[in-house]
Formats: C-alpha cells, structure tokens, sequence
DNA sequence: TATTGTTATACTCTATAACTATA
DNA sequence: TATAGTTATAGAGTATAACAATA
C-alpha cells in the first residue's frame, strides 16, 4: 500500500493494484493541471462548477473540506480570475460561485490534456477490455455511493 | 474529469472512471491515515521504507518531489520518531532513511486498516470479477511503466 | 567542478476557533 | 438562537535559489 508507481510488481494483490492505479491517475492529473499552473483541488473545485453554481457551503460538503479552507480555495481562484461570488437573492448571508469564462477555458483544457494521457492508458488494452475495466471500476463506485447512502 | 466521487453517473466514461475512482480509493487512504495523524505523503514516505533504506536523492526520485521538500519530509516524520538518518559509510554526504519500530508498526497498521478499506470496495464484485478488475489495474500499471522505460 | 543535502523563503492547502451578518 | 461565510492563526507540504560539505 502506498508504494510509489514506480514499482508495479508482477503478481499485484487489490489493494496494491488500487494503490498504485490510484497514485498513477492523480500523478498524471496533477502534472497536467501543472502545466496549467493549477492544484488538484483548484481543478476539482473548476470541475464542479462547470454544471453547478453552488453555495460555500454546498462545495465544503462536495469537496470534503472545512467551509474555511473553501474561502482560501475560493479566494485564490477568484484572485486569478477563474471563479466569481454572486450574492444570493433569497438568502443575503449566502454566495454563489460559478465559473467566468476564463475559469470555463482552463478547466477545459486540463481536461482535453489528461483525456489524452487517460487515452493513452488504456492504448494496450482490447476495446473489449476498456469496456470491462469501466463497467467494474462503475460498480464500484456505485456500490460505494449505495453504501454511504444507505448509511 | 475532478467531478467529486459523490456523483457517480449511471454511464462512466474513461477520464470519469478512473478520476472518480483514484479520487474514491485517495480519499479513504487519506481518512484511514487521518486517524492515525499521518498525511498521505507520509503514508507514501513510510511504505516505502518498509522495504528499503534509500538516500535522500532517491526518495526525491522514487516521490517524484524536490529535495528540499524530502527534507522537510524526513524532518517532521523524524520529529515524530517514526523515521531515523543514517550516514553513509562510503560517502559522507549521503544520508540512508529508514523506518523505526514505531514507524513500522505505524505503517503496518495504516495498511491494514486501508485493506479493510479495499475489500469492502469490492465487496459485490464475484471472485471472478474482482481478479479480472486487478489483473486489468495491472496491464495498465505495466504498460504505464514499459511506456516510462522505452521513453 | 559536480553532487548531496540543508536552509531561507514564499506560496498553497488545510483545520480550529472566533467573529460578523443575516435568518 | 442558528446558519452562512470570513478572518486569524498555525501547521503541513511544496518549489526555487543559495549555500556548505564532500567527491
């Protein structure tokens, strides 16, 4: 567990193999949000937003982080001009944040960059193997989802 | 892509898949250490000096990090007696990295714990579902690595 | 001269606690 | 009183640049 993905061992057990698979994939988009010059978190917080314009609030619970690391998270994207607050209408202690177009644009691009390297991945797979390995990692992310729900 | 693992959609692409599952199995090593007051990068650090005594260079190597933030690593996981410096004996400005007892007993007990993790995750998958999703992880890893190599 | 590791510095990210404004 | 959000503060994590010791 842990180990670096430098070492992906012949004969890997689950959790090795998720361990690694999972350092690979957020190693490949952190390097490519970094060309960008954007965290993992900046580009998971873009990455809400491009359907959503939710509250502070509701990004503290989307993102798992404390509402007062949302402020920093928040304050620096809008310092860069890739997010907006708006205040809400209904509710004067409530902000909605969305996306300017210039925030719409970089989280496009970093998108397009790890969409190739996510290509790239699967290249020495059959079409029928990618479709398997999809169908399995959506179950379990969906048992996953049905877990916490039933909870 | 960066979409929260909250939102798994009934049909998962590639990119969404793969995000959407190393974010899942990052955040539950994140919450296993957690409670046992370690970061994730810590976690890394000391997997893997479960089986190695490496110099601080190749630390930097094997976490894709500068060396200056590897001191800083080995700093604050030595503060916490869970890593000790050694000298080398064949040159003096080479410093080895290893694990103490606590270190390894920390380790051991983080990786346990993320097993538990593991296993629940694919708990709904058959036998047979589950060697295939791991021997899938696997040829991606592998082909990932050969890729690294011939470049 | 080149390499190993540390230090100084600056920034991002995160949480806790206290606070303000609004409900 | 309760909730939404910010601020103050402290610490981890990271990189760049400059440095000391050794090769």
């Amino acid at each position: 567990m842990a180990t670096p993905p430098s070492r992906p061992a012949a004969d890997l057990n689950t959790v090795d193999a998720f361990a690694q698979f999972s350092f690979l994939v957020q190693g490949t988009l952190e390097r490519r949000a970094g060309e960008r010059e954007i965290s993992i978190v900046q580009t998971r917080l873009l990455g809400i937003l491009r359907d959503r314009q939710p509250t502070m609030n509701e990004l503290a619970r989307l993102l798992e982080l404390d509402k007062s690391s949302v402020t920093g998270l928040v304050d620096r994207a809008e310092r860069r001009g890739l997010v907006e607050r708006a205040p809400s209408t209904s509710d004067r202690r409530v902000v909605q944040v969305g996306l300017t177009a210039e925030g719409r644009a970089l989280v496009t691009d970093v998108a397009a960059r790890f969409e190739a390297d996510v290509s790239a991945m699967v290249e020495s797979l059959s079409t029928s193997d990618r479709a398997t390995l999809v169908r399995l990692l959506g179950r379990v992310l969906v048992a996953h989802a049905n877990g916490r729900a039933a909870v």
